[in-house]
RNA sequence: CGGAGCGUAGCGUAGUCCGGUUAUCGCACCAGUUUUGGGAACUGGGGGUCGCAGGUUCGAAUCCUGCCGCUCCGACCA
């Protein structure tokens, strides 16, 4: 391609509304342009790119017996009523004003519908489906550019199968399918499980990338044969142990004390491992009216409620703050295991208060706290379960090492969904024995910007973006220095001949009257992997510069040579 | 959803508090001349509903009201 040609506005400076590398460099290289919050153009470069990860994806789902489909973005509401999802993602999906339709943010109704009258008997599965195709999802706060967008691309696999030992097939063939993308894609990846969320199924786990820019924290430990996101990981722990002083609980007044940091002071103890902390969630369902669940952890810790949500199957809300003197007989920050008012409460507690005693916590009465409570004494109706987030340095739970918390981005998701649609919409075969059955079903997501994104983020540097492997757009950047010499001219129309009839793909910066400067600098923000370079000095003497964009080493090569060592360096 | 900031030419901005000539500067753009291996110099030039609407005023980018849009931070931790 022919620069004079292609459409390539690159810009100098960092655009102010970009924070993110990725984000910055993507607009900077002429890659995408913004049209409104979270919705982003690709102009032809990016275009380039994003294909670059679609061939990658392709390859992999049909080599997996993946059916290529295309489906529509739009759908009518009443196929997502029938699943159930029209209410429970909410606010989140676009909904369209002048029909009863709606723009999809994930495909398991429509893909289900199609199953439903064609997957029929056990001869018909299984069956492995995808697209690659647009997703719209209304996000509060889009951010970060591509990584969290309102509109972006999304490679969807559904697997149907008669068996959970099918499911768990197709489920494997899937994550070896995600781990040969991510290093064909060349990026450094790790693997956790993870929370299904609204999602639904039983097993998950999500393919991450280690990133400042991430929006996720994960879990791992030293080498990691532990990796976990923070919504699901589990540590070692130690219990708070028992006293036995047997004293009675007693109440005593704390006037503004709100917070278990002002606790702590105001009862001038460090250790805050037996302050109880307590947060009140409304169980919601049609048929769970006024019941409540009282949680509680240890001072030092945090309440993880997506681990609620998951012992919950969601069907839990955090109380408001103006609803909880009703509902517990105080405002937040006296609330407690005795006394709550209302009586349809569940208390659960995390394992490491287990039968612990010489409490504190709140009364349960504004200003009021209680302390000396013992769990097995004085709250016998208790349950324990892990409801807590772990904390960076905490042992990991297979005993290799200690865990680190780092920040990552989600590109990839796999569940084992299991009948939850199938069940929904109906979708049954017949087995053998001519007994009818639900279809259990798998669904694998990934990002196709965020691919990239993800790319960009592990491999740019203060010129620019590295690429390198399959991803890059062009093979080699052809720069012709010197645009008023004849022979310097010629000689580049004559490599950027060769270098394509060889299979290369070439960018040849074939602008007149640019600057060197200006064309080496594009070339670096750019950040092809080769970069050819075709000057009138070195030409003089028969060489030509070759320099190699990550570690910026220069060689010269006689003419005749270039087309052999391009070719040598690229692997190619 | 809560909080903060921003909106002036294609991009980045000054001016706004304290209303008053033709709205500032840089980059980019157009023409010409000289340049040509790390984002050239000079000369001349084009380009603006100051986010939108209403109001106050002799006079509004500037003050008031409402709306729209964008960015960042946070997520009820009792």
């Amino acid at each position: 391609m022919r620069l004079t040609k292609f459409f390539l506005p690159t810009i100098k400076e960092d655009p102010t509304e970009a924070v993110v590398a990725s984000h910055k460099l993507m607009i900077r290289s002429g890659m995408i342009r913004q049209v409104t919050a979270g919705v982003y153009s690709y102009l032809p470069l990016g275009k380039i790119v994003f294909d670059k990860v679609e061939k990658i994806l392709r390859e992999e789902m049909n080599a997996i017996g993946g059916n290529e489909f295309y489906l529509p973005a739009l759908a009518p509401n009443e196929l997502w009523a029938q699943s159930g999802r029209l209410d429970e993602y909410g606010d989140l999906i676009f909904r369209i004003k002048n029909r009863e339709m709606v723009l999809c943010p994930t495909h398991e109704e429509i893909f289900t519908s199609i199953a439903k009258p064609n997957l029929i008997s056990y001869k018909d599965l299984p069956q492995m489906w995808y697209q690659i195709q647009n997703k719209f999802r209304n996000e509060e706060r889009p951010r970060a550019g591509l990584l969290r967008g309102r509109q972006f691309t999304m490679k969807d696999a559904y697997s149907f199968d008669a068996t959970w030992e099918g499911l768990d097939e197709s489920y494997d063939k899937q994550e070896q399918a995600y781990r040969n993308i991510f290093t064909r894609s060349g990026l450094k990846f790790f693997s956790v499980k993870a929370h299904s969320g609204a999602m639904g199924g039983s097993e998950s786990v999500e393919f991450m990338v280690e990133a400042a820019a991430g929006e996720d924290y994960v879990a791992v430990n030293d080498d990691g044969s532990y990796a976990a996101n923070v919504e699901v990981a589990v540590s070692i722990a130690e219990v708070t142990p028992r006293k036995d002083t047997n004293l009675a609980y007693e109440k005593f007044h704390t006037p503004n004390i709100k917070s278990i940091d002002e606790l702590a002071e105001f009862l001038k103890v460090d250790d805050k491992s037996r302050l109880a902390k307590s947060r009140v969630f409304v169980i919601t369902g049609e048929d769970k009216k006024d019941e409540y669940l009282l949680v509680l952890v240890r001072g030092d810790d945090e309440v993880n409620e997506a681990k609620l949500q998951t012992l919950f199957g969601g069907g839990i809300r955090p109380a408001h703050p103006e609803e909880l003197p009703a509902i517990s007989g105080a405002d937040a920050g006296s609330i407690g295991p005795i006394g709550f008012k209302n009586k349809s409460v569940k208390v659960v507690a995390d394992l490491r208060l287990q039968d612990a005693d010489e409490l504190v916590s709140g009364a349960n009465e504004n200003d009021y706290h209680i302390k000396n409570i013992d769990l097995k004494r004085d709250v016998p109706e208790i349950e324990y379960k892990d409801i807590r987030v772990v904390k960076e340095g905490e042992g990991s739970i297979d005993g290799k090492g200690n865990l680190r918390l780092v920040k990552a981005i989600e590109v990839g998701h796999i569940f084992k969904l299991g009948t939850k649609y199938a069940e929904a919409m109906g979708a049954k075969y017949l087995d053998e024995n001519g007994k009818e059955n639900v279809i259990i079903m798998g669904s694998y997501g990934i990002g196709v910007e965020r691919i990239a994104a993800s790319y960009i983020e592990q491999n740019h540097d203060e010129n620019g973006i590295i690429w390198e492997g399959e991803l890059a757009p062009f093979d080699v950047s052809l720069i012709c220095v010197n645009t008023n010499k004849d022979d310097v001219v010629n000689t580049c129309e004559e490599l950027y001949k060769e270098l394509q009839s060889q299979g290369l793909d070439v960018l040849f910066d074939d602008r007149m009257d640019v600057r060197p400067g200006f064309k080496f600098a594009d070339a670096d923000l750019i950040g092809l992997p080769v970069h050819v370079i075709v000057g009138e000095k070195n030409l003089k003497d028969g060489k030509i510069e070759i320099k190699l964009r990550r570690s910026g080493d220069r060689m010269l090569v006689d003419k005749s040579d270039v087309i052999s060592k391009v070719k040598e360096l690229l692997n190619k």
